[in-house]
DNA sequence: GCTCAGATGTATGCGTCGCTAACATCGGCG
DNA sequence: CGCCGATGTTAGCGACGCATACATCTGAGC
């Protein structure tokens, strides 16, 4: 039973959750070496060990919000997919605007989740498992075009990797360049403006990729 | 006048650099999020606190890893562009394998090149400096492709990002999958088959871009 | 050669952190 | 109603980043 969120005796209430959102937002503010799980506990008014009643490191914490990050995008690509017809140049292209308003709307988890704060998924098997279900929707889309108008030179399966490299390629510049937008150099004017043709920049690349 | 390495009295000879390198073996092995000090100071004989006689901060210690990055990045760069003949299509085709290369082959230094750990690089001018210098000989040689074969539908600085942030792309999913190459799921074994025709790949990407 | 100023390394200490162990309190279920 | 697992607390350990004050080395100019 969810408690109700005002009761704040001597249980919190919803300290898992809590503690997951305000890390998030500490992490936006301060970056990732900032986050302190005592700090964390302290904005929830609690003690500084009782977040380990829910998570049993602070690396924990971190799988548990990137797990959170997959399951967000994965539903985000599949819907696009699904309101996208049954073309499949179209989904292909819906997916990729899906996977680059992914990474803009929700910078920090992005960031997060291919980030290399945790080294390796294999400890956190369900964190791998989103990880890969996100994948697969990336992937099932790409393998849809590609059966139709196979790629010259390469097989399905490579070209795939290609066109979603493109993808998070677009994405993560157009982040890193959000990141250094204090420098008013051409690198970020020029991605600025990619920016603003999203649609015509990825449908150049698939173009070169589907032949 | 650089000491001799042997040199291990009171003063360590050339602790700057051995504080760097041992650094970046640090972050290889364990992760940015592990890097100490104090531990680089143990490993190189030295007080806890010698440290800060090179770097004012620990960040400022990431900060001349990442500059370095850079530097050399630029170098390998500007080595496969004048290397590859006067052609820019070859010019191309030569700095995006170089570019991946250098991912490939310092990731370490790629992963920190790119990540959030600094936030900003605003607070660093010569780091600054160093990462727009490398992004300028990508953006030269595109420059080169693209006033010559315009891209339909695209600036030739949107189509230079769009170029760019494909090649980053690979290079990052690579590593990503290098990263968590433990499941043996099919888009790792996808990204395998991508490195081995990196060639043939970013040839369809660029034709992709410059029609 | 000597000297002395700046570069380099040391000693000590503060506040914070991740995490463990032992204990306290709550709340739902028999 | 009473118990027990879930949740939170208190106390404390070792490590860390970093500041301050002090010690030692080294080379340039006399």
């Amino acid at each position: 039973m969810v408690k109700d969120s005002t009761n704040r005796g001597y249980h919190h209430g919803d300290l898992r959750e809590a503690l997951l959102t305000a890390a998030l937002a500490s992490i936006a503010a301060d970056g990732t070496e900032k986050l302190s799980l005592r700090a964390l506990a302290r904005d929830a008014g609690v003690s500084a060990t009782a977040p380990y009643r829910h998570f049993p490191s602070k690396r924990c914490l971190l799988a548990a919000l990137i797990t959170r990050g997959f399951h967000l995008l994965q539903a985000d690509l599949a819907a696009a997919r699904d309101a996208a017809g049954a073309a499949p140049e179209k989904r292909l292209l819906a997916v990729s605007l899906a996977y680059v308003g992914f990474a803009l709307g929700n910078p920090t988890s992005y960031k997060l989740m291919f980030s290399t704060v945790l080294e390796d998924f294999s400890d956190y098997a369900e964190l791998k498992q989103a990880a890969e279900a996100s994948f697969g929707v990336v992937l099932g889309i790409l393998d849809e075009v590609l059966t139709q108008r196979p790629s010259p030179g390469l097989s399905v399966s490579q070209a795939g990797a290609v066109a979603w490299s493109a993808v998070h390629g677009v994405s993560s510049l157009l982040l890193f360049g959000h990141d250094h937008r204090r420098s008013d150099s051409s690198p970020r004017a020029a991605l600025a403006q990619l920016e603003h043709d999203l649609p015509t920049a990825l449908g150049l690349l698939m173009r070169g990729i589907t032949g």
